[in-house]
DNA sequence: TACAATGTTTTAAG
DNA sequence: CCTTAAAACATTGT
């Protein structure tokens, strides 16, 4: 499930209390979330004696900081969780890491083990989190940035484009559907193809999509309205919520993942932009 | 059984 | 350098 609202909603589940240290680590060590560890136990067992003190995301990655030395990042993949259960807490399968404190356990699982845990010094981590791509909601993320990203890569697929987190940090698959719905954009439309209304409208709705996901999932994981395009895009038959249209959506591959949209509100231009395709790679004749 | 699933990385190829 | 496609990863559910 995790896209940005689901990874801060995942991240308060462990609570910051800095006075509840760390008693033990327990990790399921073989495990593929801890490839980017030699020693998994002996790593992580870093945090021990440690409070958690501080709590950040960024996209879908969360951060947590114990004692003064230690930041942990956790990634969810695709079937991460978190949660904070009772002192003690016995590990069952899938549970991948488990931190043990004196009044309860941090519980990280991950059944699909597409997730990640990583370690950083604090030691210049100031320095590594100034260099991450500006998040949609910060002020760094401005329309002028927006817009020269979009230049860039003129001759991308919406789709795909949006499913970058070195772009669009946080925005997975449902996302990108629910904005280019609501900007009515056919997934496969080459970025460059946007007149520069348009463009400045995507980013705008990229950003409301990203508020209005953390507002209602992010905090409570409340059910999104019947209005938003989450509720119907994986019902067979499912219909456009858009009022008055109700066109039945479309699922196709695109760029190795399912694009669903309406065909009816998301129009691909049928124009071919020549400054496109200079380019291998830049956009085909459609058929 | 076969396929798909809210993700990322790598590899190959045009 | 840019884009696309496919595969791999590991598990569960329909």
């Amino acid at each position: 499930m995790p896209e940005l609202a689901e990874a801060a909603y995942f991240a308060r589940q462990w609570p910051c209390v800095p006075e509840d240290l760390v008693v033990r680590v327990q990790c399921n060590g073989g495990s593929r979330v801890f490839r980017e560890i030699s020693r998994p136990l002996q790593g992580v067992g870093a945090i021990r004696g440690a409070g958690l003190e501080e709590r950040r995301t960024h996209g879908k990655r969360m951060f947590f900081r114990f004692g003064d030395r230690t930041w942990l990042e956790l990634h969810l993949g695709m079937t991460g969780s978190l949660s904070c259960q009772r002192r003690g807490y016995r590990r069952v399968l899938h549970d991948e890491l488990v931190i043990q404190t004196e009044r309860s356990s941090l519980v990280f699982r991950d059944p699909r083990k597409f997730g990640a845990i990583r370690l950083h010094p604090v030691e210049g981590f100031a320095n590594w989190w100034a260099k991450l791509p500006p998040e949609i909601l910060s002020r760094r993320f401005t329309r002028s940035y927006f817009e020269s990203q979009m230049r860039a890569r003129a001759g991308a697929q919406l789709k795909p484009l949006l499913l970058e987190q070195s772009l669009f940090p946080g925005v997975g698959n449902w996302m990108a559907d629910e904005v280019l719905w609501r900007a009515g954009h056919h997934p496969a439309c080459r970025a460059g193809s946007l007149e520069p209304e348009e463009t400045a409208r995507l980013w705008r709705v990229v950003r409301r999509v990203c508020s209005q996901a953390l507002r209602v999932i992010g905090e409570t994981w409340d059910e999104p309205p019947r209005s938003w395009l989450f509720q119907h895009r994986w019902k067979d038959g499912g219909r456009c919520p858009r009022r008055g249209c109700g066109a039945e959506l479309q699922r196709e591959k695109l760029g190795g993942r399912t694009a669903c949209w309406c065909p009816h509100c998301q129009r691909l231009p049928t124009m071919i932009y020549p400054h496109l395709m200079k380019r291998p790679g830049a956009p085909r004749p459609l058929d």
